[in-house]
DNA sequence: TTCAATGCAAACCCTTTGCACGGTA
DNA sequence: TACCGTGCAAAGGGTTTGCATTGAA
């Protein structure tokens, strides 16, 4: 979103201390993701790998999102009816505007609602261990 | 959740206003909708309406289910990584706590979020149509 | 009587997985 | 060399849809 996205050789030390072997096919990946500044789905994550390494196969993208995904660096964001998309965990936690209109996705940050809802939760017993806050907005006119 | 439900009165006089035909199998689903106090998926929702009238397939839940929802009478929940869950709209709008050992489902609304969200997405442009708060937690103890 | 609603089964979409081959460490 | 990672194609799971039939109004 900002230009702050890890980076590729970041992205891969985090999967080679896991013992996870870099590829041609998850190098390019790695690119793509570093790369994006937006929030691209698994197919269009494909189409962009492919760009750069044409031996790249789907099953290959989901395969390797899911072990970013365990290891912390990718995040899997499942919005309304939509095919998930993801994002480098470079930043700190956010939660995004989805424009209900274009689709772009807007990432902000509330400490404010952050504290609310720890608060929520203590009062109800329990304590968040994730959480997932979607606005789906239109621009103002 | 609380008991306050729509009853099957109330969801079928909204159906006819809107010119959808009540059928025994939409009858049954109504019946079970109104008598639930927890948040079934599709396949629950099927099984109970099967008890009281047995000629309901899955197609014609998901079919009555997709009328209710436009018609604002239900909301369809979709938590991460599971099938839709469905609620009658009986209360106001709120959110949910999912524990995330029992899958159980918690309500709860906060004002103070709901303004915090406004005036967010206001600084940036926007204004919220909708949006979606989800707590994944785990009972404290 | 009319036309919406139904059950069934097939289709859909996104995602995951089994298998035999290929390439990294 | 060892074995993890790969592409391919098929399977999976939830949901939707086409079609001929049934039934609510």
């Amino acid at each position: 979103m900002t230009g702050s996205n890890a980076t590729a050789a970041e992205m891969e030390e985090a999967l080679r201390a896991d013992g996870v072997r870099i590829t041609r096919q998850r190098a390019a990946l790695l690119k793509v993701l570093a790369e994006a500044d937006d929030h691209p789905d698994a197919n269009e994550l494909h189409r962009r790998a492919r760009e750069i390494e044409e031996t790249v196969s789907l099953a290959t993208v989901y395969r390797t999102l899911s072990a970013l995904e365990s290891q912390g660096v990718v995040h899997r964001l499942a919005f309304e009816g939509a095919p998930a998309r993801f994002e480098t965990t470079d930043a700190p936690h956010h939660d995004h505007i989805i424009d209900v209109e274009t689709g772009a996705v807007i990432e902000f940050r509330s400490e404010k609602i952050e504290a609310l809802q720890a608060l929520i939760a203590e009062e109800l017993g329990y304590e968040v261990v994730r959480h997932r806050l979607e606005l789906y907005c239109r621009k103002r006119k």
